[in-house]
DNA sequence: CTTGACCCCGTACCGACTACGGGTTGTCGA
DNA sequence: TCGACAACCCGTAGTCGGTACGGGGTCAAG
């Protein structure tokens, strides 16, 4: 099949297929007479495990990694766990910094009540007062006592 | 101040004010008679409020909106409020969608009980088999009666 | 007089694509 | 058979918010 065949069954773009290619993730397909790139349906197992691995939050390094594995299955797979467990790692860590940004924006919409002009405006009024080193309602002061002077 | 001062107490990099600066967020400072730049209080302020806004997750853009408020305090701040809202908005997006990743990964992580070899790895196993089109640990098919033929 | 800290500027790099521009080939209807 | 248009080719640049690098100037202390 073509590259544009290729990209729709593996619901991505013909662009995207290409950087893969570049990138060393996907096979180089064979050519036709015209230059055209020519897939068979493992090129499409490689670009939907590819796309998998995307869909799970995977950057390429660690896709790199996985078809390495693919390549050598004898090889132990504690490696495999290690990148998985690394991978929750990083989503927990953004979860919580998230849920911490979630709150603090609530706190700060709810600071408006709207239809005023901006020098009233609660959410400016707190974005400025923060800048200004004051306390702002959506990073209350309540770390180490504050850094007021003495 | 100079800039290293400033970017001490704005708690953030010196290239990172000279950025600011390029992108028109920070206004230009004077200079000494050696070139070096020359920073006020309230240029201060102005990297305080932007690296306020960044710890809220805006883009510069959006920072840039809010400070054309502050220069115009008399327009009215529904756009403000708008502004905070689409922000809301998408962590929420991010928030959703990094819990389905939490709970994928999870499930994936658990269908390998560790010191085997990668083609018995439950991981390796799950992510080639996805990519193959059958079911895998991490994305049941239970979506709309599933896509099968006929 | 040299060392080291600080400053200047411009440019390239990061990740994972996406878009663009300019050219070739294939396919279809008129 | 012609012309339109889609699909393909390639290389390069742009996205975002910085970070890093290279090569050089300035200044105070030792």
């Amino acid at each position: 099949m073509r590259i544009g065949e290729l990209a729709q069954r593996g619901e991505c773009d013909v662009e995207t297929v290409r950087f893969y290619e570049r990138e060393g993730l996907l096979d180089r397909p064979a050519r036709e007479a015209n230059g055209y790139r020519c897939y068979t349906d493992a090129h499409l197992v490689q670009l939907k495990f590819i796309r998998h691995c995307r869909s799970l939050g995977m950057g390429l390094p660690d896709i790199r990694a996985l078809r390495g594995f693919q390549a050598n299955p004898e090889l132990a797979c504690d490696e495999i766990n290690h990148l998985i467990d690394r991978q929750i790692e990083r989503i927990h860590r953004q979860l919580d910094s998230l849920h911490v940004l979630e709150r603090q924006l609530h706190t700060l919409r709810e600071t408006c009540c709207a239809n005023q002009n901006a020098s009233q405006c609660g959410i400016m009024r707190n974005l400025t007062r923060a800048a200004a080193g004051e306390d702002c309602s959506c990073h209350p002061s309540d770390r180490k006592g504050g850094m007021q002077k003495p």
